[in-house]
DNA sequence: AGCTGTGAATATGTTCACAGCG
DNA sequence: CGCTGTGAACATATTCACAGCT
């Protein structure tokens, strides 16, 4: 569920500001949703609220992070160092929440050998067999559309069980393999639909 | 509705193909939906299959492409230079669908005055003229998570109507304004969740 | 006969409203 | 008394199944 991620960033910012406890009312106000959303979520998961009280925000944090499995480090690959993979791999967001980035492939061979940070980029021809040496949990696939079906069979193969796509294509993932996408044109579609269906128009 | 979309890349796929006619069955399969979802999103905007046949490829694009706005193209501004922005600007599929970043604008100052192909690094001091002069229709931002809100204020305020966000905090838009919100870090943290919660674990 | 378009059935998600604990 | 946790009501989304056009 995506809203926990949301409430845990919430949680993380009252933290910094000091506060102790927070109601659902206040919570699913900075997050934008509904303390009746908040509540029904959090229920799912268990009672760690106390009634006449609010939520401990330290409290629930640590919950939060634990139902969400970030209250530990996650070794993840990039395959692809395009300038898209570029930027992610520079995006701190990732480090913060303990995603690590500690490989980096590519199919270019001017690239190969490159070094980002203390990372070398590894020949993609290399990719099961580095994806194992490395023990990687999670890889975020930026290739090409026409390159990633290839891919995302070899990453699967070499064990990964948690993938991040950039590519605009419908991939097919075996059982018991999570596949997020993201598709920034598909994104903007939306906009350009909200924008165009928008009955009273000024 | 995003399955339209979809819909509209698997249809181009299609027509590159040379197909001429596709079922609902056929469509579903390759955009990872089901047949009769398929049937149910196209009606809600109009008959466009004939029966005992399917649906026209050409003539189903061109209804889709209208349905969303993408039959022309868009004015776009990007806010914010650093490095998802750039690899923004150079991504082909923005291009490809109308969406046309005419304008950039950076706070950096080394930045200001630089080209990006044609365009002109431009001020975000000057940003709400900026988009005026430019009649921008929709704009990206790719800036620090604590500039955004305020960014946003004057984008909302230069008449802008459509917002592709990337910067993670919770932006309170004006009525009439459509917000979309790239998030990584809460992709990330769905993927860490099923893998983290999948009780068959082997 | 084949495949759409659609009401009806089902499933899923959200909001309401309140009992019950601190 | 305040705020959670939760069943019940409501709303939305998906799937089923079939009548009806071509």
């Amino acid at each position: 569920m995506r809203r926990l991620g949301l409430y845990l960033h919430t949680l993380e910012k009252l933290s910094r500001g000091g506060e102790e406890t927070v109601s659902s009312e206040e919570l699913s106000g900075r997050a934008g949703t509904t303390a009746a959303q908040v509540r029904k979520d959090l229920s799912h998961f268990g009672s760690f609220g106390k009634r006449g009280l609010g939520y401990s925000v330290r409290e629930l944090e640590r919950e939060l992070k634990e139902i969400l499995g970030v209250d530990r480090s996650w070794r993840v690959a990039l395959v692809g160092a395009g300038r898209i993979g570029s930027a992610l791999f520079e995006y701190d967001g990732f480090d913060a929440r303990g995603f690590d980035i500690v490989t980096v492939v590519d199919a270019d061979p001017t690239k190969v050998g490159e070094r980002w940070g203390g990372v070398e980029i590894r020949d993609i021809r290399e990719l099961e067999s580095v994806l194992r040496e490395e023990a990687i949990e999670i890889a975020i696939l930026a290739v090409p559309a026409d390159a990633v079906q290839e891919v995302l069979e070899c990453v699967t193969s070499a064990g990964v069980r948690g993938i991040l796509n950039f590519a605009p294509a419908q991939l097919r993932v075996p059982e018991g393999v999570s596949l997020k996408d993201v598709n920034l044109v598909l994104e903007m579609e939306a906009l350009s639909f909200s924008l165009t269906n928008r009955p009273q128009d000024r």
